[in-house]
DNA sequence: GCGTAATTGTCTAATTTTCAGACAATTTAA
DNA sequence: TTAAATTGTCTGAAAATTAGACAATTACGC
Protein backbone atom coordinates (compact mmCIF):
# COMPACT_ATOMS: atom_id res chain seq x y z
CA UNK A 1 0.00 0.00 0.00
CA UNK A 2 3.07 2.24 0.77
CA UNK A 3 4.31 4.00 -2.53
CA UNK A 4 6.87 6.27 -0.97
CA UNK A 5 9.72 4.54 -3.11
CA UNK A 6 7.78 4.26 -6.11
CA UNK A 7 7.79 8.26 -5.48
CA UNK A 8 11.41 8.51 -4.61
CA UNK A 9 11.78 7.28 -8.23
CA UNK A 10 10.33 9.62 -9.56
CA UNK A 11 11.36 12.79 -8.02
CA UNK A 12 14.81 11.48 -8.65
CA UNK A 13 14.05 11.34 -11.96
CA UNK A 14 12.61 14.54 -12.22
CA UNK A 15 15.57 15.71 -10.36
CA UNK A 16 17.90 14.20 -13.07
CA UNK A 17 15.88 15.43 -16.02
CA UNK A 18 16.37 18.93 -15.05
CA UNK A 19 20.01 18.54 -15.16
CA UNK A 20 20.33 16.93 -18.02
CA UNK A 21 18.46 15.69 -21.24
CA UNK A 22 17.06 12.25 -21.36
CA UNK A 23 19.31 10.62 -23.33
CA UNK A 24 21.92 11.41 -20.86
CA UNK A 25 19.62 9.40 -18.04
CA UNK A 26 20.21 5.55 -17.60
CA UNK A 27 17.78 3.46 -15.53
CA UNK A 28 21.24 2.81 -13.67
CA UNK A 29 21.80 6.63 -12.75
CA UNK A 30 18.42 6.95 -11.23
CA UNK A 31 18.39 3.79 -9.02
CA UNK A 32 21.91 4.78 -7.74
CA UNK A 33 21.03 8.58 -7.15
CA UNK A 34 17.96 7.16 -5.03
CA UNK A 35 19.72 4.86 -3.67
CA UNK A 36 17.59 1.75 -4.34
CA UNK A 37 18.39 -1.83 -6.51
CA UNK A 38 17.93 -1.42 -10.26
CA UNK A 39 15.64 -4.13 -9.76
CA UNK A 40 13.49 -2.36 -7.71
CA UNK A 41 12.85 0.29 -10.62
CA UNK A 42 11.69 -2.21 -12.71
CA UNK A 43 9.56 -3.56 -10.08
CA UNK A 44 7.57 -0.48 -10.96
CA UNK A 45 7.95 0.51 -14.28
CA UNK A 46 8.36 -1.04 -17.73
CA UNK A 47 11.09 1.41 -18.94
CA UNK A 48 12.10 5.04 -18.70
CA UNK A 49 8.76 6.06 -20.60
CA UNK A 50 6.70 4.07 -18.67
CA UNK A 51 7.88 6.24 -15.72
CA UNK A 52 7.29 9.37 -17.79
CA UNK A 53 3.72 8.33 -18.51
CA UNK A 54 3.36 7.54 -14.78
CA UNK A 55 4.38 10.92 -13.76
CA UNK A 56 2.40 12.38 -15.90
CA UNK A 57 -0.73 10.75 -14.77
CA UNK A 58 0.16 10.98 -11.00
CA UNK A 59 0.61 14.85 -11.65
CA UNK A 60 -2.81 14.94 -13.56
CA UNK A 61 -4.58 13.39 -11.02
CA UNK A 62 -3.22 15.17 -7.79
CA UNK A 63 -3.74 18.12 -9.60
CA UNK A 64 -7.57 17.54 -10.10
CA UNK A 65 -7.79 16.09 -6.41
CA UNK A 66 -6.34 19.23 -4.73
CA UNK A 67 -7.53 21.94 -7.41
CA UNK A 68 -8.58 24.70 -5.02
CA UNK A 69 -11.94 25.75 -5.03
CA UNK A 70 -10.89 29.11 -5.43
CA UNK A 71 -9.11 29.30 -8.49
CA UNK A 72 -12.14 27.82 -10.48
CA UNK A 73 -14.23 30.68 -11.81
CA UNK A 74 -11.01 32.22 -13.38
CA UNK A 75 -9.34 30.70 -16.34
CA UNK A 76 -6.13 32.63 -15.65
CA UNK A 77 -6.03 31.16 -11.81
CA UNK A 78 -6.93 27.88 -13.19
CA UNK A 79 -4.15 27.57 -15.47
CA UNK A 80 -1.38 29.01 -12.84
CA UNK A 81 -2.33 25.74 -11.28
CA UNK A 82 -2.59 23.73 -13.97
CA UNK A 83 0.70 24.73 -15.42
CA UNK A 84 2.45 24.26 -11.95
CA UNK A 85 4.21 21.09 -12.47
CA UNK A 86 5.61 22.65 -15.74
CA UNK A 87 6.71 25.73 -14.71
CA UNK A 88 8.56 24.43 -11.83
CA UNK A 89 10.44 22.11 -13.57
CA UNK A 90 10.96 23.94 -16.80
CA UNK A 91 13.98 22.16 -17.90
CA UNK A 92 13.02 18.79 -16.89
CA UNK A 93 9.76 20.07 -19.38
CA UNK A 94 12.17 21.06 -21.81
CA UNK A 95 14.34 18.22 -22.47
CA UNK A 96 11.68 15.97 -22.79
CA UNK A 97 9.75 18.10 -25.29
CA UNK A 98 12.88 17.78 -27.35
CA UNK A 99 13.36 14.19 -26.62
CA UNK A 100 10.01 12.44 -26.49
CA UNK A 101 8.28 11.21 -29.80
CA UNK A 102 5.78 13.55 -31.10
CA UNK A 103 2.65 13.60 -29.76
CA UNK A 104 3.68 12.61 -26.35
CA UNK A 105 3.51 15.47 -24.49
CA UNK A 106 0.99 17.39 -26.34
CA UNK A 107 -1.16 14.20 -25.26
CA UNK A 108 -0.75 15.07 -21.81
CA UNK A 109 -0.79 19.00 -22.62
CA UNK A 110 -4.04 18.82 -23.90
CA UNK A 111 -5.57 16.71 -21.36
CA UNK A 112 -4.09 18.68 -18.42
CA UNK A 113 -5.71 21.00 -20.10
CA UNK A 114 -8.71 20.50 -21.03
CA UNK A 115 -9.49 19.11 -17.44
CA UNK A 116 -9.01 22.53 -16.15
CA UNK A 117 -11.06 24.18 -19.06
CA UNK A 118 -13.99 21.93 -18.10
CA UNK A 119 -13.88 22.99 -14.58
CA UNK A 120 -14.16 26.54 -15.41
CA UNK A 121 -16.26 26.16 -18.10
CA UNK A 122 -18.81 24.23 -15.91
CA UNK A 123 -18.70 26.71 -13.10
CA UNK A 124 -19.56 29.33 -15.68
CA UNK A 125 -22.36 27.62 -16.68
CA UNK A 126 -23.66 27.19 -13.01
CA UNK A 127 -27.69 27.44 -13.17
CA UNK A 128 -27.52 28.25 -16.93
CA UNK A 129 -29.76 26.33 -19.50
CA UNK A 130 -27.05 25.24 -20.95
CA UNK A 131 -26.80 21.75 -23.34
CA UNK A 132 -23.65 19.57 -22.73
CA UNK A 133 -22.81 19.96 -26.01
CA UNK A 134 -22.46 23.53 -26.23
CA UNK A 135 -20.30 23.18 -22.98
CA UNK A 136 -17.95 20.81 -24.72
CA UNK A 137 -17.50 22.82 -27.81
CA UNK A 138 -16.83 25.69 -26.05
CA UNK A 139 -14.34 23.68 -23.73
CA UNK A 140 -12.86 22.31 -27.03
CA UNK A 141 -12.20 25.76 -27.97
CA UNK A 142 -10.36 26.81 -25.14
CA UNK A 143 -8.47 23.86 -24.37
CA UNK A 144 -6.91 23.63 -28.24
CA UNK A 145 -5.77 27.40 -27.46
CA UNK A 146 -4.43 26.43 -23.97
CA UNK A 147 -2.68 23.68 -26.13
CA UNK A 148 -1.21 26.22 -28.74
CA UNK A 149 0.13 28.33 -26.15
CA UNK A 150 2.06 25.59 -24.82
CA UNK A 151 3.31 24.16 -27.41
CA UNK A 152 4.96 27.93 -28.51
CA UNK A 153 5.95 28.12 -24.63
CA UNK A 154 8.04 25.07 -25.51
CA UNK A 155 9.05 25.38 -28.50
CA UNK A 156 10.38 29.02 -27.64
CA UNK A 157 12.43 27.24 -24.83
CA UNK A 158 10.56 28.15 -22.71
CA UNK A 159 11.99 31.31 -21.68
CA UNK A 160 9.29 33.26 -20.92
CA UNK A 161 6.97 32.40 -18.19
CA UNK A 162 3.29 31.06 -19.59
CA UNK A 163 1.75 32.99 -17.45
CA UNK A 164 1.96 35.97 -19.51
CA UNK A 165 0.39 34.07 -22.70
CA UNK A 166 -1.71 33.03 -20.42
CA UNK A 167 -2.49 36.39 -19.32
CA UNK A 168 -3.35 37.09 -22.71
CA UNK A 169 -5.71 34.81 -23.60
CA UNK A 170 -7.34 35.51 -20.03
CA UNK A 171 -7.98 38.90 -20.98
CA UNK A 172 -9.06 38.06 -24.63
CA UNK A 173 -11.95 35.42 -23.40
CA UNK A 174 -13.22 36.46 -19.81
CA UNK A 175 -15.20 38.74 -20.87
CA UNK A 176 -16.43 36.56 -24.44
CA UNK A 177 -17.27 33.26 -21.95
CA UNK A 178 -20.21 34.84 -20.42
CA UNK A 179 -22.19 36.30 -23.18
CA UNK A 180 -21.52 33.26 -25.15
CA UNK A 181 -22.91 30.81 -22.47
CA UNK A 182 -26.00 33.91 -21.68
CA UNK A 183 -26.66 33.12 -25.48
CA UNK A 184 -26.41 29.93 -25.66
CA UNK A 185 -28.76 29.32 -23.01
CA UNK A 186 -31.67 31.76 -24.18
CA UNK A 187 -31.50 29.54 -27.72
CA UNK A 188 -31.69 26.17 -24.90
CA UNK A 189 -34.30 27.91 -23.88
CA UNK A 190 -36.62 29.75 -27.20
CA UNK A 191 -35.94 26.20 -29.17
CA UNK A 192 -35.31 23.41 -27.00
CA UNK A 193 -36.04 21.24 -29.45
CA UNK A 194 -33.34 21.88 -31.72
CA UNK A 195 -29.46 22.39 -31.42
CA UNK A 196 -28.01 25.83 -31.43
CA UNK A 197 -25.03 25.02 -33.00
CA UNK A 198 -23.87 22.31 -35.76
CA UNK A 199 -25.53 18.90 -34.75
CA UNK A 200 -22.72 16.68 -35.86
CA UNK A 201 -23.09 14.59 -32.93
CA UNK A 202 -26.21 16.22 -31.31
CA UNK A 203 -26.72 14.89 -27.70
CA UNK A 204 -30.61 15.36 -26.90
CA UNK A 205 -31.98 13.20 -23.45
CA UNK B 1 18.08 -0.25 2.53
CA UNK B 2 14.80 2.39 1.50
CA UNK B 3 13.78 4.50 4.46
CA UNK B 4 11.22 6.00 2.11
CA UNK B 5 8.34 5.34 4.54
CA UNK B 6 10.12 5.98 7.51
CA UNK B 7 10.49 9.26 6.50
CA UNK B 8 6.89 9.85 5.65
CA UNK B 9 6.24 9.07 8.39
CA UNK B 10 8.41 11.49 10.25
CA UNK B 11 7.35 14.27 7.85
CA UNK B 12 3.78 13.52 8.26
CA UNK B 13 4.97 13.85 12.34
CA UNK B 14 6.27 17.38 11.67
CA UNK B 15 3.26 18.64 9.64
CA UNK B 16 0.48 17.53 12.46
CA UNK B 17 3.60 19.02 14.86
CA UNK B 18 2.62 22.41 13.28
CA UNK B 19 -1.19 21.75 13.54
CA UNK B 20 -1.66 21.44 16.94
CA UNK B 21 -0.01 20.49 20.41
CA UNK B 22 1.74 17.06 21.15
CA UNK B 23 -0.74 15.78 23.24
CA UNK B 24 -3.63 16.40 20.74
CA UNK B 25 -1.48 14.07 18.28
CA UNK B 26 -1.29 10.25 18.46
CA UNK B 27 0.16 7.27 16.79
CA UNK B 28 -3.18 6.40 14.65
CA UNK B 29 -3.45 10.18 13.80
CA UNK B 30 0.36 9.76 11.85
CA UNK B 31 -0.66 6.48 10.40
CA UNK B 32 -4.18 7.47 9.47
CA UNK B 33 -2.87 10.57 7.72
CA UNK B 34 0.60 9.03 6.16
CA UNK B 35 -1.23 6.18 4.84
CA UNK B 36 0.38 3.56 6.48
CA UNK B 37 -0.44 0.41 9.08
CA UNK B 38 0.12 1.37 12.64
CA UNK B 39 2.16 -1.79 12.82
CA UNK B 40 4.16 -0.13 10.66
CA UNK B 41 4.75 2.86 13.07
CA UNK B 42 6.00 0.85 15.51
CA UNK B 43 8.16 -0.83 13.08
CA UNK B 44 10.72 1.83 13.26
CA UNK B 45 10.15 3.74 16.71
CA UNK B 46 9.43 2.68 19.84
CA UNK B 47 7.14 5.24 20.75
CA UNK B 48 6.59 9.27 19.78
CA UNK B 49 9.54 9.88 21.90
CA UNK B 50 11.62 7.91 19.96
CA UNK B 51 10.09 9.12 16.76
CA UNK B 52 11.39 13.24 18.03
CA UNK B 53 15.02 12.02 18.90
CA UNK B 54 14.87 10.55 15.79
CA UNK B 55 13.88 13.59 13.59
CA UNK B 56 16.39 15.60 15.99
CA UNK B 57 19.23 13.27 15.37
CA UNK B 58 18.71 12.78 11.44
CA UNK B 59 18.16 16.54 11.55
CA UNK B 60 21.58 17.07 12.85
CA UNK B 61 23.42 14.47 10.80
CA UNK B 62 21.98 15.68 7.48
CA UNK B 63 22.89 19.11 8.52
CA UNK B 64 26.57 17.94 8.97
CA UNK B 65 26.41 16.20 5.75
CA UNK B 66 25.25 18.56 3.65
CA UNK B 67 26.87 21.82 5.67
CA UNK B 68 27.50 24.56 3.06
CA UNK B 69 31.40 25.56 2.73
CA UNK B 70 30.46 28.54 2.33
CA UNK B 71 28.87 28.95 5.85
CA UNK B 72 31.82 27.88 7.55
CA UNK B 73 33.46 31.17 7.61
CA UNK B 74 30.82 33.10 9.20
CA UNK B 75 29.17 32.18 12.57
CA UNK B 76 26.10 33.88 11.27
CA UNK B 77 25.60 31.94 7.95
CA UNK B 78 26.18 28.82 9.93
CA UNK B 79 23.54 29.97 12.23
CA UNK B 80 21.08 30.33 9.66
CA UNK B 81 22.32 26.68 8.52
CA UNK B 82 21.96 25.40 11.79
CA UNK B 83 18.63 26.89 12.76
CA UNK B 84 16.98 26.47 9.10
CA UNK B 85 14.81 23.27 10.58
CA UNK B 86 13.84 25.36 13.58
CA UNK B 87 12.85 28.38 11.70
CA UNK B 88 10.95 26.47 9.09
CA UNK B 89 8.92 24.52 11.90
CA UNK B 90 8.82 27.51 14.48
CA UNK B 91 4.97 26.38 15.64
CA UNK B 92 6.28 22.19 15.77
CA UNK B 93 9.30 23.30 17.82
CA UNK B 94 6.98 25.67 19.62
CA UNK B 95 4.66 22.84 20.65
CA UNK B 96 7.71 20.45 21.36
CA UNK B 97 9.23 23.08 23.83
CA UNK B 98 5.80 22.90 25.67
CA UNK B 99 5.53 19.46 25.84
CA UNK B 100 8.76 17.81 25.50
CA UNK B 101 10.57 17.33 28.99
CA UNK B 102 12.96 19.52 30.16
CA UNK B 103 16.12 19.38 29.10
CA UNK B 104 14.76 17.11 26.37
CA UNK B 105 14.61 20.20 23.13
CA UNK B 106 17.99 21.65 25.02
CA UNK B 107 20.22 18.48 24.64
CA UNK B 108 19.69 19.14 20.93
CA UNK B 109 19.54 22.33 20.49
CA UNK B 110 23.15 22.02 22.31
CA UNK B 111 24.20 19.48 19.98
CA UNK B 112 23.66 21.27 17.13
CA UNK B 113 24.97 24.13 18.30
CA UNK B 114 28.09 23.12 19.04
CA UNK B 115 28.87 21.34 16.18
CA UNK B 116 28.24 24.72 13.97
CA UNK B 117 30.54 26.36 16.31
CA UNK B 118 32.95 23.85 16.07
CA UNK B 119 33.63 23.84 12.48
CA UNK B 120 33.29 27.64 12.46
CA UNK B 121 36.05 28.05 15.54
CA UNK B 122 38.52 25.03 13.54
CA UNK B 123 37.91 26.98 10.65
CA UNK B 124 39.08 30.07 12.06
CA UNK B 125 42.22 28.77 13.32
CA UNK B 126 43.33 27.41 10.25
CA UNK B 127 46.94 27.45 9.76
CA UNK B 128 47.22 28.45 13.34
CA UNK B 129 49.26 27.52 16.20
CA UNK B 130 46.14 26.77 18.64
CA UNK B 131 45.89 23.75 21.16
CA UNK B 132 42.97 22.09 21.11
CA UNK B 133 42.44 23.06 24.56
CA UNK B 134 42.11 26.95 23.59
CA UNK B 135 39.75 25.89 20.99
CA UNK B 136 37.30 24.16 23.05
CA UNK B 137 36.76 26.58 25.35
CA UNK B 138 36.05 28.81 22.49
CA UNK B 139 33.68 26.50 21.29
CA UNK B 140 32.35 25.65 24.90
CA UNK B 141 31.92 29.65 25.21
CA UNK B 142 30.19 30.31 21.85
CA UNK B 143 28.15 27.33 22.08
CA UNK B 144 26.60 28.76 25.33
CA UNK B 145 25.80 32.17 23.92
CA UNK B 146 23.83 30.16 21.02
CA UNK B 147 21.95 28.06 23.46
CA UNK B 148 21.24 30.74 25.40
CA UNK B 149 19.42 32.90 22.63
CA UNK B 150 17.64 29.50 21.13
CA UNK B 151 16.27 29.01 24.51
CA UNK B 152 15.15 32.69 24.86
CA UNK B 153 13.26 32.51 21.68
CA UNK B 154 11.60 29.71 22.68
CA UNK B 155 10.19 30.85 25.59
CA UNK B 156 9.47 34.46 23.67
CA UNK B 157 7.24 32.30 21.51
CA UNK B 158 9.13 32.11 18.78
CA UNK B 159 7.77 35.03 17.21
CA UNK B 160 11.29 36.43 16.24
CA UNK B 161 13.27 35.20 13.88
CA UNK B 162 15.88 34.13 15.69
CA UNK B 163 18.58 35.63 13.09
CA UNK B 164 18.15 38.93 14.43
CA UNK B 165 19.30 37.78 18.07
CA UNK B 166 22.02 35.50 15.77
CA UNK B 167 23.09 39.02 13.98
CA UNK B 168 24.04 40.95 17.68
CA UNK B 169 25.68 37.76 19.12
CA UNK B 170 27.74 37.76 15.39
CA UNK B 171 28.50 41.55 15.42
CA UNK B 172 29.53 41.11 19.04
CA UNK B 173 32.35 37.99 18.72
CA UNK B 174 33.11 38.64 15.49
CA UNK B 175 36.24 40.60 15.71
CA UNK B 176 37.11 39.44 19.02
CA UNK B 177 37.63 35.73 17.77
CA UNK B 178 40.29 35.98 15.36
CA UNK B 179 42.34 38.30 18.03
CA UNK B 180 41.56 35.71 20.65
CA UNK B 181 42.91 32.90 18.23
CA UNK B 182 46.08 34.80 17.38
CA UNK B 183 46.64 35.66 20.88
CA UNK B 184 46.06 32.02 21.76
CA UNK B 185 48.27 31.04 18.65
CA UNK B 186 51.17 33.77 20.30
CA UNK B 187 51.37 32.23 23.54
CA UNK B 188 51.34 28.65 22.30
CA UNK B 189 54.39 29.57 20.05
CA UNK B 190 56.23 31.41 22.92
CA UNK B 191 56.09 29.16 25.75
CA UNK B 192 55.03 25.96 24.01
CA UNK B 193 55.77 23.20 27.19
CA UNK B 194 52.77 25.19 29.50
CA UNK B 195 49.62 25.97 28.83
CA UNK B 196 48.10 29.23 28.05
CA UNK B 197 44.64 28.69 29.93
CA UNK B 198 43.47 26.69 33.17
CA UNK B 199 45.25 23.22 32.94
CA UNK B 200 42.42 21.42 33.52
CA UNK B 201 42.58 18.90 31.27
CA UNK B 202 45.75 19.91 29.02
CA UNK B 203 46.18 17.90 25.80
CA UNK B 204 49.99 18.22 24.84
CA UNK B 205 51.23 15.44 22.17
C1' DG C 1 -17.69 7.99 40.58
C1' DC C 2 -19.02 4.41 36.22
C1' DG C 3 -18.96 2.77 31.78
C1' DT C 4 -17.57 3.22 27.17
C1' DA C 5 -14.62 4.35 23.65
C1' DA C 6 -10.09 5.29 22.16
C1' DT C 7 -5.28 4.53 22.40
C1' DT C 8 -1.28 2.05 23.30
C1' DG C 9 2.10 -1.42 22.85
C1' DT C 10 2.81 -6.16 21.61
C1' DC C 11 2.20 -10.37 19.14
C1' DT C 12 1.51 -13.63 15.26
C1' DA C 13 1.44 -14.89 10.38
C1' DA C 14 0.51 -13.68 5.56
C1' DT C 15 1.68 -10.65 1.85
C1' DT C 16 4.15 -7.30 -0.58
C1' DT C 17 8.24 -4.95 -1.52
C1' DT C 18 13.08 -4.71 -1.97
C1' DC C 19 17.20 -6.90 -2.40
C1' DA C 20 21.63 -9.38 -4.49
C1' DG C 21 23.27 -11.68 -8.15
C1' DA C 22 23.33 -13.55 -12.50
C1' DC C 23 22.13 -13.80 -17.58
C1' DA C 24 21.75 -12.90 -22.75
C1' DA C 25 20.81 -9.17 -25.77
C1' DT C 26 21.68 -4.35 -27.17
C1' DT C 27 23.75 -0.18 -27.25
C1' DT C 28 27.71 3.04 -26.55
C1' DA C 29 32.15 4.46 -27.07
C1' DA C 30 36.91 4.15 -27.67
C1' DT D 1 35.99 -3.98 -33.89
C1' DT D 2 36.66 -4.93 -29.25
C1' DA D 3 35.47 -3.65 -24.55
C1' DA D 4 32.41 -1.55 -21.48
C1' DA D 5 28.01 -0.11 -20.25
C1' DT D 6 23.15 -0.64 -20.31
C1' DT D 7 18.96 -3.01 -20.71
C1' DG D 8 15.43 -6.14 -19.58
C1' DT D 9 14.51 -10.47 -17.35
C1' DC D 10 14.90 -14.14 -14.13
C1' DT D 11 15.66 -16.52 -9.83
C1' DG D 12 15.35 -16.88 -4.66
C1' DA D 13 16.38 -14.71 -0.26
C1' DA D 14 15.67 -10.93 2.86
C1' DA D 15 13.29 -7.03 4.52
C1' DA D 16 9.34 -4.21 5.01
C1' DT D 17 4.43 -3.76 5.31
C1' DT D 18 0.11 -5.52 6.17
C1' DA D 19 -4.25 -7.36 8.69
C1' DG D 20 -5.96 -8.80 12.75
C1' DA D 21 -6.16 -9.69 17.35
C1' DC D 22 -5.05 -8.97 22.40
C1' DA D 23 -4.66 -7.06 27.28
C1' DA D 24 -3.48 -2.84 29.53
C1' DT D 25 -3.99 1.90 29.97
C1' DT D 26 -5.93 6.35 29.18
C1' DA D 27 -9.54 9.82 27.96
C1' DC D 28 -14.15 11.26 27.96
C1' DG D 29 -19.23 11.73 28.55
C1' DC D 30 -22.63 11.20 31.89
Amino acid sequence: MAKFTKIAIEKTFIDLLNERPLDQITVTDIVNRCGVNRNTFYYYFEDVYALIDEIFREQTNELLDNYPVESVNSLKSGFEVATKFMRENKTAIFHLYNSLNRGRLEEYVYDIAEKTVDRFIHAQAEGMNVSEHDLNVLTRLYTSAFEGVALRWMSEGMSVDPIEYINDIDRLIHGVTKSILKNASKDAADTSSSDSSRPQNSKKN
